[in-house]
DNA sequence: ACTATTTAGTCAGTTAATCTGACTATATTC
DNA sequence: GAATATAGTCAGATTAACTGACTAAATAGT
């Protein structure tokens, strides 16, 4: 909300809107681009939040701020599309573990690849110098941001 | 996208959204807080990208990147609940120019407020010197986006 | 000048994303 | 072992966004 405008200087708000969304659809495009035409950006949380060794609905639901009802939603249909595996919690038989397939891995690695190709375009027209002075700054709010949720 | 993880460095997707996404969250709180409990996020583009002079429906749309049925109703929405005026465009009798009302810009305001604060916060725990070349930073990729739409 | 085309916006209907509430089955606590 | 909490699903509702068809006004072409 009232974030940007040309005019006056833009609030952090649009500072950070602005590139998100750029990435966001850039990574929409290159996916879309390589064949991938079946995931939508609400499936990406899934993507997002999934740990390597597997996570469970709940845990995806939380990291994700939505339902479990949501997560279980979209779980379902990446797992559909053969994105995800899911296999019984051996230590809790109410609970499901689900991981990334190979197609899963592929797409997540295709992800990546555009990322750092978006990066890398940004890096050379700002310089180096400036994009790794962002990427620290980042970072540090995201520790503040971990602590501030961490004692909530 | 892949973008996250504690274990190995997050990549730049990751370290847009989750400030983005805090900063969102904080905005939502803060006006529910102050008594806004009738705007939803879905809103907020039509107040990100409303100019000061007023705007038409269909370069709102374009700006957020929608539909312009879609951006019709938000803004049905947004004026129905009193924070837009509407009013026809004298040179253009297709078209109105809709505006933000008094309460429209006490939301605005009150946005502004919140997203300053934050950024106090975060500078505070951060300094003033990295927060300050991390503005630098994003501003100068948005110039970058900027020029790659201007010349798609 | 008038016909054809484009543009601004709405109406109607659909799909997608997310929510709430009720439920089952398994775990945990006391 | 009974009471309570947790993981996940099912069903239904609401919200957000889309596509297609349309009206009225503006612009372009001849």
């Amino acid at each position: 909300m009232a974030e940007n405008h040309h005019e006056y200087p833009r609030m952090l708000g649009a500072l950070l809107r602005i590139p998100f969304q750029a990435i966001v659809t850039k990574i929409e495009a290159g996916l879309r681009a390589r064949g991938y035409t079946d995931l939508r950006p609400a499936h990406f949380v899934v993507f997002q939040h999934i740990r390597p060794e597997g996570s469970r609905i709940t845990e995806l639901a939380e990291r994700a701020q939505m339902t479990k009802q949501s997560m279980s939603e979209l779980v379902h249909y990446v797992e559909a599309k053969g994105y995800l595996e899911r296999e019984p919690d051996p230590r809790d038989h109410r609970a499901s573990i689900v991981r990334l397939s190979m197609k899963g891995e592929a797409v997540n690695n295709a992800a990546r690849e555009i990322i750092r190709q978006v990066e890398e375009e940004w890096s050379n027209q700002i310089g180096r110098e400036q994009m790794n002075a962002l990427k620290q700054g980042l970072m540090a709010i995201i520790r503040v941001i971990e602590v501030e949720n961490s004692n909530q």
